[in-house]
DNA sequence: ATCAAATTAATTGCGCACAACCCTATTGCA
DNA sequence: TGCAATAGGGTTGTGCGCAATTAATTTGAT
């Protein structure tokens, strides 16, 4: 009466299901660090790219985070209420936001620099094992992102 | 005026970034696929592992995928409410629930066997390569949950 | 100059994730 | 036997992700 259960079928053999979890475990293991400077693990990730950029638009923040709008929006107003960050519209282009930094935002990269190296004292990696394992997940990223356009 | 920016506060240095992006990447490229037996990829991943096990509890089924009842709960319900499981108390325990398929819920395995070849299809992966990175996802991820308890 | 097409964000709605909390049933020990 | 501690799930609230839709603006072709 039952199926038979093939090889692909079971869940342990499923790379989809490791990266899943992993990420999962990732943002987790993120959180409480994260929680000292009152962000989440996808605020924090917004603030290095304007700790970078100085002013980005809502397109182009999607487009280095594979997000979207749907995404962005709500997040942003989450740290123009917290001070962080300023959201302006373009005067050339009506249609653009301008996302940059409060003075309050700036400062706050200087907390924030702690944070890679607090993660690396929770878990210890092995620095060329993380490096090996970062090109083959950048290779499949590649790939599953150009297969989209 | 600016903060330096050191290399590991770069996004694209950060091994995180890349696992939570392949995670979404991923999910996004399951969507289309499932759709057609219309599951999201975490209903999916619950059916496997009932089609695996015939009964299993909230608990263990938590323990195998790393998620809690606040998650699951909600999902189960869905899936209830879709005719695919039942959602039993223990007799023994009246706090144990107890998941299991019914009739629709077994035939949807036919359907849903077709789904690893699709997925496969469309991204075309090299399959040693596929190993390799799982067994690295999977070593660093066995860190990251042991080092909670 | 006009108006259709394209671009950029915002909004809405659904489904996760998870912390924090609650309730109930069971267990274990004094 | 009584009752505190524990275990199993459920609820609530917040914050993602993303599809689908909408609104406002700009561009571009006639």
């Amino acid at each position: 009466m039952n199926k038979p259960c093939n090889a692909e079928m079971m869940l342990e053999n499923q790379l989809c299901f490791s990266i899943y979890s992993l990420s999962n475990a990732m943002t987790r293991a993120y959180r409480p660090i994260l929680e000292a400077i009152d962000l989440t693990y996808l605020q924090y990730i917004v603030m290095m790219v304007l700790w970078q950029e100085q002013q980005v638009n809502v397109k182009v923040l999607g487009e280095r985070l594979h997000l979207d709008s749907g995404t962005l929006t709500p997040l942003l107003k989450r740290l123009d209420s917290k001070g962080l960050i300023m959201r302006r519209r373009c005067e050339m282009d009506e249609r653009v936001r301008l996302i940059s930094l409060t003075d309050e935002g700036k400062q706050l990269q200087t907390e924030a620099s702690k944070v890679p190296s607090q993660m690396r004292c929770h878990v210890d990696l092995d620095m060329q094992e993380v490096e090996g394992l970062k090109l083959k997940v950048d290779k499949l990223l590649m790939l599953l992102l150009d297969s989209k356009a």
